[in-house]
RNA sequence: GUGUUCGUAGCUCAGCUGGAUAGAGCAACGGCCUUCUAAGCCGUGGGUCGGGGGUUCGAAUCCCUUCGAGCACGCCA
């Protein structure tokens, strides 16, 4: 279906047209004066030096050519050569009523799905997921639902730090705690148990205790290495144990992205692609790609339009070792073969914005990808707090993602259970809910890449542009709609009804305006899908839930009593509903029966 | 030093592919609950869009310059 405001500036470019003028000056844009009109078009000005002529006499001619048009209710040309616009409220009514019957409300489907992934989340094996995490995993998880609504195969890949020295770090603590373990015989023959010998809390505790122990003690640092080696050469014992540790630590973070209603389609990590380092970089010497720089492997990457000095991709350490970059070059590698796709989205702190261009410039230049291919990076800025300053704990560590989201929840089950009765279990049920939105929203409704300040009061507040306000407002529906059924079914016209009923044109000035919102949604998730932009997603539904509430506030829907302008109410309310939950599905969190 | 992002109301942020009087929320103040959830709605006050130039009929938006802040700049990830 096509956008609403594309329908009307395609009807203005035909009056343009008939009046003389060229049709692409006929675009129509909401209006920025809400008191004089609900559209504009600016046209006439922008054609009066091409054709010389005053703008206010083209858009005089322009209007006389809309006389009596059925899409435009009214059309007035006002100086210095504004075209002020109001639309007919049939036509409003009929854009509406196609989109209910669109599964996607009106969202046009690319005649080619792209196949597109989507790189976020990274956490580390055996590191608990701090606040740094919590913008990946957010703004990954919206922008991989949006490609995904909007027509896309998309598949949200974890990117696990599951390989390197951590591991050998681990191994050697537990070698030092239990030596007893076969994991660290290498006579063992037998099979290795199937339990892990530790349980997440004392993985995560080993961890920094060695991490510790490393720097102070090189002898100690050298075990590790030398388990990591092992590791990486595949040896039985070493191989086994590290299967506990990713088994172990992929089930608590699984445990902790549900909880954010995070869920990704491929769980791998660093190790699963380092089998294709060594012919990759092989390949990239062969080619006459990769050259030596004070020992180092490298691959240059400056282009002759470089305003600024871009450092080469470096492939390999002096010592041969192969590092982050090579992980992500042999990634891009192993996701070409798999999969295919036609573009490749990372999530990561946006300090890293040169790393990638480095990255990728790299991938294009030695062939990993596609011409084609569209590689994106999306640098999120820091998430502070109220001091501006990185999110720290009162301690000033950093915080834990579970103890953020365990102390945003109880304050939500306060303040619910300080506004409304309700079962202890239910209040909790709902908090969780209500929280999730107010994280979520409150990091989605900023731009991505900018710095922004988590503030749990403000947003777990339930007033204004908050998440919980967006919730309301679709509880608030839910209500009516569930007692005009209740209504329905008393009154023996049967709650079947609700679903065949229609929207009729709209009477006052809030109901039309609720309609023109609801117009706007198909452009929104266009340009939210094409910008990687969610927080268009969140500033729409913010106008359209002002727009529901200040039609709500002057209408009595189940008070009414003329049959007729009650069911287009209550089409009108399902149809706002349905974009409302559908909008916030797209930024990953869902909305309660009622709050 | 080079590059890069940014600077909008007391605070937190939109708006930036040029358009009329720069918008929200919070905070402050004043109204609206016998009536579908007042977690709401209506209203008042609050701005040299960091400063200065330029392009244009028209600039928060584009260009230049300047001040200020953050971040990044080959063997970390």
């Amino acid at each position: 279906m096509k956008k609403f405001l594309e329908l009307i500036s395609e009807e203005m470019g035909k009056a343009f047209e008939a009046a003389g003028f060229q049709a692409e000056l006929g675009k129509v844009t909401v209006s920025n004066r809400p008191d004089l009109c609900e559209y504009q078009c600016n046209g006439a000005m922008a054609g009066a030096k091409m054709y010389h002529k005053a703008p206010l006499m083209i858009a005089n001619d322009v209007a006389e050519k809309l006389q009596g048009n059925t899409v435009f209710s009214e059309v007035s040309a006002v100086a210095p050569g504004f075209l002020n616009l109001k639309v007919a409220v049939a036509f409003v009514k009929e854009y509406l009523r196609e989109m209910r019957e669109d599964a996607k409300f009106g969202l046009e489907m690319p005649e080619k799905p792209q196949m597109i992934m989507v790189d976020y989340g990274g956490p580390n094996i055996a590191k608990p997921l701090h606040v740094g995490h919590l913008r990946s995993a957010i703004i990954g998880e919206s922008i991989k639902r949006i490609c995904r609504f909007a027509g896309h195969e998309v598949l949200g890949d974890i990117h696990l730090g599951d390989w390197g020295l951590q591991m050998g770090l681990i191994a050697t603590e537990l070698k030092k705690r239990h030596p007893e373990l076969p994991y660290f015989d290498e006579s063992y023959q037998g099979e290795y148990p199937k339990e892990a010998p530790f349980t997440i809390s004392e993985l995560e505790e080993i961890y920094p205790t060695a991490s510790a122990k490393s720097k102070e003690d090189a002898d100690y640092k050298a075990e590790a290495m030398e388990a990591t080696y092992q590791l990486q050469t595949g040896v039985p014992g070493m191989r086994a144990l590290w299967e506990h540790i990713i088994d172990v630590s992929v089930t608590d973070l699984k445990k902790n992205y549900a909880n954010l209603r995070v869920e990704f389609d491929l769980w791998k990590g660093e190790s699963d692609v380092q089998d294709i380092i060594p012919d990759m970089v092989e390949k990239m010497k062969e080619e006459g790609f990769a050259h030596e720089s004070d020992g180092a492997l490298v691959v240059d990457v400056k282009e002759e339009t470089d305003t600024k000095e871009i450092p080469p991709c470096m492939i390999l350490k002096s010592d041969g070792a192969a590092l982050y970059n090579t992980t992500d070059l042999a990634t891009i590698v192993d996701r070409m073969e798999k999969y295919q796709p036609d573009k490749l989205i990372y999530m990561t702190d946006k300090r890293q914005d040169l790393y990638f261009e480095q990255v990728f410039r790299c991938a294009r230049k030695t062939g990993l990808v596609k011409p084609e291919t569209e590689l994106i990076h999306i640098g999120f800025g820091t998430m502070n707090g109220k001091d501006g300053k990185p999110f720290k704990t009162r301690e000033g560590g950093a915080m834990r993602l579970e103890n953020l989201i365990r102390e945003i929840n109880e304050e939500m089950y306060r303040k619910i259970t300080q506004n409304r009765s309700m079962g202890e279990e239910e209040a909790a049920e709902i908090s969780k809910v209500v929280a999730l939105s107010a994280v979520k929203y409150g990091d989605l409704s900023n731009q991505a890449s900018k710095d922004y300040i988590f503030d749990i009061d403000r947003f777990t507040s339930f007033e204004g542009d908050t998440g919980p306000y967006i919730l309301y407002t679709i509880v608030r529906i839910k209500s009516i709609l569930s007692k005009f059924k209740e209504q329905n079914a008393s009154t023996g016209s049967g709650a079947k009804d609700v679903e065949g009923i229609s929207l009729r044109e709209a009477k006052s000035e809030s109901e039309k305006n609720l309609m023109l919102e609801i117009t706007k949604f198909n452009a929104t998730i266009e340009a939210a899908y094409e910008e990687v932009a969610p927080h268009k997603i969140c500033a729409y539904i913010y106008d359209l839930a002002n727009a529901f509430n200040h039609f709500y506030h002057e209408t009595k829907i189940l008070a009414e009593e003329d049959r007729d302008r009650q069911s287009g109410w209550i089409a009108l309310l399902m149809l706002t509903k349905d974009v409302l939950e559908t909008c916030i599905d797209l930024l990953g969190f869902s909305a309660p029966e009622r709050m």
